[in-house]
DNA sequence: CTAACTTGCATCATTGGTGTTGCAAGTTCT
DNA sequence: AGAACTTGCAACACCAATGATGCAAGTTAG
């Protein structure tokens, strides 16, 4: 489940068509990346940022850019099918399927965030993004339902909370602490506790 | 505190320079008020949508959305400031200072959400905005966090909750149940739980 | 009714971003 | 070292969006 492929991002020019041909040299694909973090830093603040200043900011020449990525859109179908992969990986990481609830939470938390810190703007393009990329979050999503049923049948979720606004209030606080600057831990220490304490006193009704 | 200023947009191109000329007729104010909520309506689909098309589900022709604002930059923070006087009036009417906080809490929630529905694109480009939107949006801020300050001092929020994170998690809170179509009122309902209970059982201690 | 206002349409100018190409100079891999 | 690869640079074509203008036809308000 959840395959990650081990080639490099499909998005951007293909390479190595036939076998006779001889594999992309190192500096390319480091320039390749550079190119993958610097949209990624710039288009996070300017969604409408143009490649000129995604090449200045990557250290190349905006020629080098059209050269690795076929267009524009080509370039953000890049940066969001490998952010989507660190995503899958991150998760996967956690084992929230065999991990007791309550610990699998914190675990993908963490891990989660440490990815969305850096790739905020890439995975906010996912529902826009092809089918693979919709692949694995539809995939994730699952895995996430699954995971608050077995906490609710662990007696950790409350059984009158609609599963689906859990899950979306935990993508929220996810969404909202990946803006956040600090240790991906302690964020989602805090992050778990809201999410199922909530920020209230334990008796409410005698105020208000 | 929070004037409401009884004008029209002041980024639409500026009429009765002098008092000697007659008002501005009543079918050009309904064009204004179509081409802005044509303008939500279709930005929020697509941030990067030309004036044409917004021009289209305005039902006018591109040239009359340039007559009315001098630029597409001008525009957006035309929106931007109608979206933000509507926020404010919806915070005013709430009584956020005087009524009891839990009460409160459930008034300003249902009233913002009514706004940020129909107006979730403008609102979120109040960051990007000028200075006028700028100090509203800091004044409800303020007002915000006044609010909670009085919930924790009546025992409604833990004093161990940071008041900003407690701030962030409830703007995050209302970002996502604005995207949902429903009665405000359920969905203030269903928030301000989540918000205050979180989703967690009672004893978390012995799960996990 | 009439003057003033508003709009649609056709038209034009401008601009910023996109994408391409050829070539010289530099780098990597074998 | 030498072949193959990569990059920067300069130049070019292209296009979609923006913004402006004049005019005829329709609408509003007094």
């Amino acid at each position: 489940m959840m395959q990650v492929r081990g080639e490099a991002v499909r998005s951007c020019i293909v390479w190595r068509v036939s076998q006779g041909t001889r594999a992309r040299r190192s500096d390319a694909e480091r320039t390749v990346r550079a190119i993958l973090e610097a949209a990624e830093r710039v288009l996070s603040r300017n969604p409408a940022a143009s490649m000129e200043q995604i090449a200045e900011a990557a250290g190349v020449a905006r020629t080098t850019v059209h050269r690795r990525f076929a267009s524009r859109e080509a370039l953000v179908e890049a940066m969001t099918e490998w952010a989507t992969r660190r995503f899958a990986e991150a998760v996967d990481a956690a084992n929230p399927d065999t991990t007791p609830p309550l610990v699998a939470l914190y675990q993908v938390t963490a891990n989660v965030l440490r990815v969305k810190i850096d790739w905020g703007f890439a995975m906010s393009r996912a529902p826009t993004a092809g089918p693979e990329v919709a692949r694995v979050h539809a995939e994730v999503q699952d895995r996430c339902a699954e995971l608050f049923r077995r906490a609710r049948a662990a007696g950790v979720v409350r059984d009158d909370v609609d599963p689906e606004w859990a899950r979306r209030v935990y993508y929220a606080l996810i969404h909202e602490a990946a803006q956040s600057h600090g240790d991906p831990d302690a964020l989602a220490t805090r992050l778990v506790d809201t999410l199922l304490r909530g920020v209230g006193a334990e008796r409410l009704r005698d105020a208000g």
